[in-house]
Order: C-alpha cells, then structure tokens, then sequence
DNA sequence: CTAAAATATTAGGCATACCTAAATATTAAA
DNA sequence: TTTAATATTTAGGTATGCCTAATATTTTAG
C-alpha cells in the first residue's frame, strides 16, 4: 500500500483525475483534449504535464499525449474514489440528479480527507459503482476493471447487474421506470432471434434485440 | 435577502469567518489575533482586511481592528452554516470526534454549493446547534444569537436545552453518559443551596451547584 | 516528398496570496 | 511627557497557475 508523501494542489489532482478519466486502452492521452477537457490554453497544459512528468506523475511524451505512472494513477484513482462516492452520497441521500451530484461532487473531492471518503464509504454501504454505473475505485487506491457485456452476450439463465444504458433519454427514462438502470440486479430468462426475456426484482420485461444490445451489464459471479 | 453577487475566494472566506468568530459585544477584532488564529504574518493579514474593506465586506481601522459589513457577514454566516452542517453530519453519520470533524468540516466548507448546504441541513433533519452547541446559522444567512445562561441562573421548573458544558474533560464525558449535552432538553426540578435536581428524559439527576454552573442552556421558550 | 495542419515551446505577463525586512505611527505605561 | 511596546505600512520577493503572441517542430495528407 503505497502512503501519501504531499499533498498535490487541486489543479494536479484535476489534471490526474482527467488524464485516468481520458485514458483509453493505454493509448497516452492527447495534450488537446485534457486542455479541452479542462478548460484551458494548450499552453497551460503543457506546462503542467511537464510539471507532473517532473514529479513522477505522469510520462509526457511530446506528439504524443500524456500517460500516468503508477504514483500518479494511484493519486487519481483516490481523487476519483472521492468524486464518485460523493456522487452516490449526493443522488441517494440529499436527492440530486446525477448532473448536479456531479458537478458538486467536482468541488468536493479535492477538499475530502481520505478517512472521510472511507467512512463515507462505510455509510453508503460500500457500493460499487457512482449512479452512472461507473466503478468506485477501493480505499486502497484499486479500481475493479469492470468486464461489461451487451445484455445480448449473456446466456439465458445469467444474472447480472446494470453498468450502464447506452441509449437514447426516452429508452433510458424507459428503463429506469423498469428497475433497469446501472446497480440493478437481472436475470436473462431467454433469447429469441429479436428479442428477449429478463426478470428485474418480481418483474419480468421482454426487450428488443436492439435496446438490449445497449444495455451494458457485469455477470454476477465472474469477473473477467 | 441578499444575493450573492459572486464567488470569494477560499481564503476570503476564511477571514470573513474568523472575523465572525473572534468578534464578541460589537468590538473590532485585533489584526493580531486574527494573523494568529489564521496562522499568517500580520503583514498578510493587513493586506487583506484592506482588501475586504475595499470590497464593502469589512471595515477596518488601524489600531482598532476590523468589524464585518453586514454584506459580510452574510458571507461570513453562509461559510459557518456549511462548517457547523459538515460537523454534524461528520459526528453524527460518519462517527468522527468533534475535533476530527472540525477539522475536515474546515476543508468542506468551502467547496460546498449552497444548495447541498440546504439539502443536507434537510437530510439532518435540521440541526439547531453543531456538535459543540454552537448555533448553526440559517439559510437565509441569520445566525439567531442565542440567550446561554448557566443552569444555575434558571428559576425551578423551567425546560431548556443544553448548549454546552465548559466543564473538564471528565465532567463532560459524565455529564455526556446522562444525557446532558448540546441539544439535550433538560428540565429543572428543584433547586437547593448547593446542588440542583434536574430530569433528562426519564431520568433524573441531582448536580453539585458547582457543576451545573458549566452547564451553559437556553430557555425552551424565551429567546433573549 | 512537400506543404498544410496540428502540436510544442519560449518569452513575457497577470492575479492571488503569501513572505521578510525595514521604516513609521500609535498607544499605553512609567 | 517621554519611552517602550505594539501595530501598521511600504517595499520588494516567492510560488502557483493561469494567459497571449510568436516561434519552432512534427505529423499527416495530398
């Protein structure tokens, strides 16, 4: 378990956070979307991936984009283990859409002491995902890659939960009053040619092929 | 009610509050104590309070010190209401100490919108005092400025709350086990020369007059 | 292979919020 | 009333994290 030597300011834990939220595949992330991403010059962000690269944040390879190094990802993975639970607190407890838990949650996590975030965590009841179905990275800086599917891949009989709805608002609206949402719990009952058959809670809904395909869920029992 | 016109910054926000807090009967407040408490030069601190002068947030004159405008204030209040919210809920829901609380409440306070300020005073259940008794101003900025009088000042028979003991550490975790501490309803049953009755809850308690003197409470109906 | 587009870098600035050292001003006590 | 202690102000400096404009480099598409 690696400790905390400092404390990074705010903007290098939004540069963090940004570069592990960008990141795809290990492809290093492009100097212009994390300006864009975070609201400012180019030039800025040069300067402060330099920076990172100099504290062992993160590798800045010119031309290229920027990647974090273990340190630096295990930083943002805290941050974003913050932003997250705050997220879950702010829509289950006080209420909010997801938009502006989100947003306040931006706020919050560069300003929440760890042990507050693990408490927290403990008090939520350890959930595993943000509403959003996006993974909660642990209190020891890990973050489960979670091993979403279509819907469509599962075989009959297979429980899983809800990652996320790739959909458009009226399906995803249509879901939710369903049950069917990130966090859910539901069991494929079968699989015709265009359409199938799942159980949320008592409830027992048979979707088209093609909705179902946006339906991104996780196995119940394997995890990878 | 006043609108807030635009955003201070954090360290703004904590001169406003120390500012508020330091002020007792209408007395400027000493830049030296203020450099203290801030933990900053007095140089630093000087600079400042003219700068919140400059802004209509303070007034400021040499020597004496500085008093709050009620624009101030009004900020001022804003910042203590989000501090004494996140004590609660920090003690309250997530087990902490006060003094841990405190602390953490320090960094909250400044990075959380109004809005969830209110929606977590709801989720309280509208708290009246932080952990420590202290009042939790209201969200329109109005700190009611509570009448404490020590237990020993009330006449026999009279209900109150508690608001704090300044009693030992020892006194106070006795007093704690009993029920009384802030936001304990009390009533006082029976008064002699050197001790007092008084019922919390079902029970009821005698105390040496000594005691019940560092029982600071507010009478449950008048207010001044 | 070259030229246009994209990306980096350098140079020079700005605002915030601190600091120390030195010079003044005020208050309060002998 | 003079002086010692306290408080204030000025001057000059630091670090952070942004900015624009100008210049240089690399990539990529024709």
């Amino acid at each position: 378990m690696t400790e905390i030597s400092f404390v990074l300011s705010e903007s290098m834990e939004m540069y963090l956070v940004n570069i592990a939220r960008l990141r795809e595949n290990d492809q290093p992330v492009p100097l212009s979307q994390l300006a864009e991403m975070l609201s400012i010059s180019p030039v800025s962000a040069n300067e402060m991936c330099r920076k990172l690269q100099d504290q062992g944040f993160a590798v800045y390879q010119p031309y290229k984009g920027v990647l974090l190094t273990p340190a630096g990802e295990q930083r943002a993975y805290y941050t974003l283990r913050r932003h997250r639970l705050w997220e879950v607190f702010l829509v289950q407890k006080l209420g909010f859409d997801y938009a502006e838990a989100h947003e306040a949650a931006c706020q919050l996590e560069h300003s929440t002491p760890n042990l507050v975030a693990d408490r927290l965590d403990a008090f939520l009841e350890y959930p595993q995902v943000n509403p959003e179905g996006e993974p909660i990275p642990r209190s020891d800086g890990v973050l489960s890659i979670r091993s979403w599917r279509p819907l469509t891949a599962l075989p009959p009989g297979k429980a899983c939960h809800v990652i996320r709805c790739d959909a458009n608002s009226a399906e995803c609206f249509f879901l939710d009053e369903h049950g069917i949402r990130p966090g859910a719990s539901l069991t494929l009952q079968a699989i015709a040619t265009d359409s199938l058959l799942v159980q949320v809670g008592e409830a027992q809904i048979s979707l088209a092929r093609s909705l179902a395909e946006s339906i991104k869920v996780e196995p119940e029992d394997i995890d990878s």
